[in-house]
Order: structure tokens, then C-alpha cells, then sequence
DNA sequence: GCATACTTAAACAACA
DNA sequence: ATGTTGTTTAAGTATG
């Protein structure tokens, strides 16, 4: 998959569509486009008259609706340009597949029996008939034509929006003295995995006292693998060996383990969340917890889960079956997850003893992480710890409000934190689905009702949570986030 | 290699 | 009869 979206850039760059330099083409857009910029410019294009469909892909705009089959929002890019600009072999707009493309058996605008043309979704039995439908529906006119544009403006939108961030990490890199091996081309790609084994080369020169790289230790895979990131061509060949995987169950115990702030992650890219079919890197038990703390009772009915992963996640908003199965496993599974009758009927509360119980005690199963923080000296899961800071850093750019983190005084703290989320949860996403700061932890975790027993592991974590949620809200100048500023409240977390 | 955690799938029962 | 909810088992994978 990843070698086709690499292709899939090539042939744009090939077809001219996507600029080699894209910062160079397009410096004039200072500003990259968050989802909801994109679905504005989505609307405001798709404005051709009797384009409804088009204004229906706006509402749906996501950079992954397609995701499903193994088309990403830039292969899907791609072929929308094809119609309109690359018909090198003198073909009609019919999209000839590119060797890749065949070699998929499938085609980036087809999918799971549904044209995947923005904002059509019409139903094709076989190819012979998306073909056809092809040629009818989305023929070369205005509407096509405006779609490619917004298509196309999506694309160099988050070129640029990688470019610069690439060239963030390069600037961290150094101050970090990180030798980069190369400087990297402006539209070289966050490629945080061979960041990581780069890291790994370099591991024994990380800062002394340098605060420690946030969240999970491992990847958080998804995003990364799935995410804009993937538009980069260099990218995609380098990624680590589990994200080779592809499809198939993806692992993210790792932001269980390490403390990965889920609050803090899901507050900060709701809205990329929300809109992006990316997999959130956390485990359906993590996710489940949050969507019941968030609520205001602390506890939810499994509808009501349901609906907040809908709600919460582009990705939940397919396959259905398979994750709510999933959810009702997670609750029926973890004793941390209690069912309570009430009078709304049965609803789920979470027993954070039980839940802290389920994992490794204190700074959750990475005694080595600890160590590093406390010595400075270690790397050994230093390197995957801080591949995630990178990836969290990367993911929040494509949407998140600007946060700060000021360096925390916090740092010594946060090694007597339990673990991730219950601390960390400082950034609430209210349940209406904006994000704000409003719950504290000792809320965010006493307000489960129904079962009341503090232990000491919460009153462990209580305290330092406090702090790292205080550290964690500060606004912050929005480009100027600086991940060294960032990482010590993440890393409480 | 093993234990553990996690995901996915599936069967089944109870209930509305 | 059907769909939802909840439980349980099993298999496969990743990780430490």
C-alpha cells in the first residue's frame, strides 16, 4: 500500500501536478489548511451549480474516506487529477491504471463495490461498471474539473504543510544534536521512522536533561502509517517493520504502556481525528475509558460509546461491525469496565483501580524509560519513545489548536505518574465534540461514580496529573511549538 | 520461546 | 423474526 501511494505521488510529480518543491511553487500560501479549511474550500469550488454531490464531499472531506480499500487520500488525489490533466497516452479521461494500480487489482476511485470519486459513493457492481459510470458521472466538465482543483489544492495544501514540518524536525534535529544525515529536500518526508533509527545511530548523544520525548513509546503506528505524512514519496520505504504490515490489526498496547497522553492526543487532533480515516493509536479498552470519563456522568450506555467513537473517529465510521464487536469484547473483557444498571438502562462506568491494575505498575512497564528520564543517558526505548513525540508533533499540525507546553517543573514529578490517560487527562473533549480544557484530572477521575475507592494509585497520580494538566493547557504562539517545550508534559503523561 | 496484551471473528444467550 | 446487548472462546499478532 505504501509503495502505491509512493507511486501515486510519483506519477502526480510525473504529470506535473504535484510540484517537485511544492514550498518553492507555493510559498504564497502561508497558511496550511486544516480539515475545516478543507472542507470550506471543498464548498466554496464544489459551489458549481448542481453540484451537490460535491458540497456532500465537503461535509466529507476527510483526506481518507477512501482509506477503506487501501486508497489514501493522495492516491485518490491522484486519479481525481487524471481525468482532468494527465491523459499522456492520449487516452479519454477513463483512468488508465498505472502498473501499480493493476497490479492492486483495484482502482483509487473504486472501492468496496462504491465509486470513490469525492463526494459520489455511487455503487458499481465490477469494475467494467464503475468504468462506465466513470465516463457518465464524472466526465470532464466544470464539475469535474472543480473537483480536481479542490483535489489538487488538498494535496499541495499538505505538501506544504509537510514541507514545513519537515523542516521543523530538521531545526529540532539539530538543536538536539541529532546529526540529520542529509538535509533533507523541503518536501522530503516526516519520516518518523527512519527518524527513529536515526535517532538510534545518534541515541547516545540526546541531551542530558533534555526534556524527554512525550507519549508512547513506540509509534503511535497509525496515524503515521496512514496518516498525510504518507503523501511523502521517500517516506514510504523506510517505515518500520511492524508498519509494514498494512492492513490487519495494529498494535497499540504501546500507548497503554507508555503513558501515551490519550487525553492530550485526542484533544489536540479531535478535529484531524474526526475527519481523517486514521486509526487512533489507542487500544479500544483506552478509548472506550475515555469516551465514559468524558461523558458527564461517567458513564454511557453502549450506544452511547458507539456514537462517540462515530462521533470522534472518521475511523469508526466504517466497519462497523467489526469495532463494535470490539467494544462490547473491551467491556465485557476488562474488569475495568463495570456495568451498571440505571435508569436509562445498563451503562458502562470504568473502575480506574481496576483499569490502573491492568498494566504495569508506575510509569507503565518501561523501567528503561524511567531511567532514561531520570539519567539522560539511556536510549534504549528512548528512540520509540520519542518517534511518538515526533508523530504526535506531526499530527497536531494538521489541525490542532495551538498548544503550549512550557518546560515543567513537573519533570521529577512525573515519574511517580501511573500512567497515561487518567493523569494526563487535563484537555477534555466535551462530548458535543469541540475540544476544551475543562475537566482537571482529580475530575476527570473522581467523578466516576460508581465506584469510589481511591487507591493509592490515584492518589499517586493525582497530584502530578494536576501538573501536568496545567503544563499541558497553556496556550501557545501557534507555529512556534516547540516540541522541546512540548515534551516534558507530554512525558508526565 | 514464552507470557502477556491486543485485535478480530464468531457463536451464543437474553432481551426488547 | 429481528436487532441489540452482553458474554465467551478462539486464533492470530506484536511486544517485552
Amino acid at each position: 500500500m505504501q509503495q502505491l501511494q509512493q507511486q501515486h505521488i510519483l506519477n502526480l510529480q510525473r504529470q506535473g501536478l504535484v510540484p517537485l518543491q511544492p514550498t518553492a511553487a507555493m510559498q504564497s500560501l502561508q497558511q496550511a489548511m486544516c480539515p475545516s479549511d478543507l472542507q470550506q474550500l471543498w464548498k466554496e469550488v464544489s459551489g458549481v451549480p448542481g453540484s451537490d454531490e460535491a458540497l456532500k464531499q465537503a461535509e466529507g472531506l476527510d483526506l481518507s474516506t477512501n482509506s477503506s480499500n487501501s486508497t489514501s487520500a493522495f492516491p485518490k488525489a491522484a486519479s481525481a487529477h487524471m481525468p482532468l490533466h494527465s491523459l499522456p497516452n492520449g487516452q479519454s479521461h477513463t483512468p488508465k491504471r498505472d502498473s501499480h494500480e493493476e497490479h492492486a487489482g483495484s482502482h483509487p476511485l473504486y472501492g468496496h463495490g462504491e465509486c470513490k470519486w469525492p463526494g459520489c459513493e455511487a455503487l458499481c457492481e465490477d469494475m467494467g461498471q464503475f468504468i462506465k459510470h466513470l465516463n457518465n458521472e464524472h466526465a470532464l466538465d466544470d464539475r469535474s474539473t472543480a473537483q480536481c482543483r479542490v483535489q489538487m489544492q488538498v494535496v499541495q495544501q499538505l505538501e506544504i504543510q509537510l514541507a514545513k514540518e519537515s523542516e521543523r524536525l530538521q531545526a529540532m534535529m539539530t538543536h538536539l544534536h541529532m546529526r540529520p544525515s542529509e538535509p533533507k529536500p523541503f518536501n522530503q518526508p516526516l519520516n518518523l521512522a527512519s527518524s527513529g533509527s536515526l535517532l538510534k545511530r545518534d541515541s547516545d548523544v540526546y541531551p542530558e536533561g533534555l526534556p524527554h520525548p512525550p507519549t508512547s513509546a513506540a509509534t503511535p503506528i497509525t496515524p503515521l502509517r496512514q496518516g498525510p505524512s504518507v503523501i511523502s514519496s521517500s517516506s514510504l520505504h523506510t517505515h518500520s517493520h511492524s508498519h509494514a504490515h498494512g492492513v490487519g490489526p495494529i498494535r497499540r498496547r504501546n500507548s497503554d504502556k507508555y503513558c501515551t497522553p490519550i487525553a492530550s492526543e485526542l484533544a489536540q487532533n479531535c478535529e484531524f481525528y474526526k475527519n481523517a480515516d486514521v486509526r487512533p493509536p489507542f487500544t479500544y479498552a483506552s478509548l472506550i475509558r475515555h469516551a465514559i470519563l468524558e461523558s458527564p456522568d461517567r458513564q454511557l450506555t453502549l450506544n452511547e460509546i458507539y456514537n462517540w467513537f462515530t462521533r470522534k473517529f472518521a475511523y469508526f465510521r466504517r466497519n462497523t461491525a467489526t469495532w463494535k464487536n470490539a467494544v462490547r469484547h473491551n467491556l465485557s473483557l476488562h474488569k475495568c469496565f463495570v456495568r451498571v444498571e440505571n435508569v436509562k438502562g445498563a451503562v458502562w462506568t470504568v473502575d480506574e483501580v481496576e483499569y490502573q491494575k491492568r498494566r504495569p505498575p508506575k510509569m507503565t512497564g518501561s523501567p528503561t524509560l524511567v531511567k532514561n528520564m531520570i539519567s539522560g543517558l539511556g536510549f534504549g526505548s528512548l528512540n520509540a519513545s520519542y518517534q511518538a513525540a515526533l508523530a504526535e508533533s506531526s499530527l497536531s499540525l494538521l489541525n490542532s489548536p495551538p498548544l503550549v507546553t512550557p518546560p515543567s517543573a513537573a519533570s521529577l514529578n512525573m515519574l511517580h505518574v501511573g500512567h497515561d490517560d487518567v493523569s494526563s487527562t487535563v484537555e477534555q473533549v466535551n462530548s458535543n465534540g469541540s475540544c476544551s480544557p475543562t475537566l482537571s484530572p482529580q475530575q476527570y477521575s473522581h467523578a466516576v461514580h460508581v465506584k469510589e475507592e481511591p487507591t493509592e494509585i490515584e492518589e499517586d497520580c493525582r497530584p502530578v496529573s494536576l501538573l501536568a494538566g496545567i503544563t499541558h493547557n497553556l496556550p501557545l504562539p501557534s507555529d512556534d511549538r516547540d516540541l522541546e517545550d512540548d515534551l516534558p508534559a507530554d512525558d508526565l503523561e
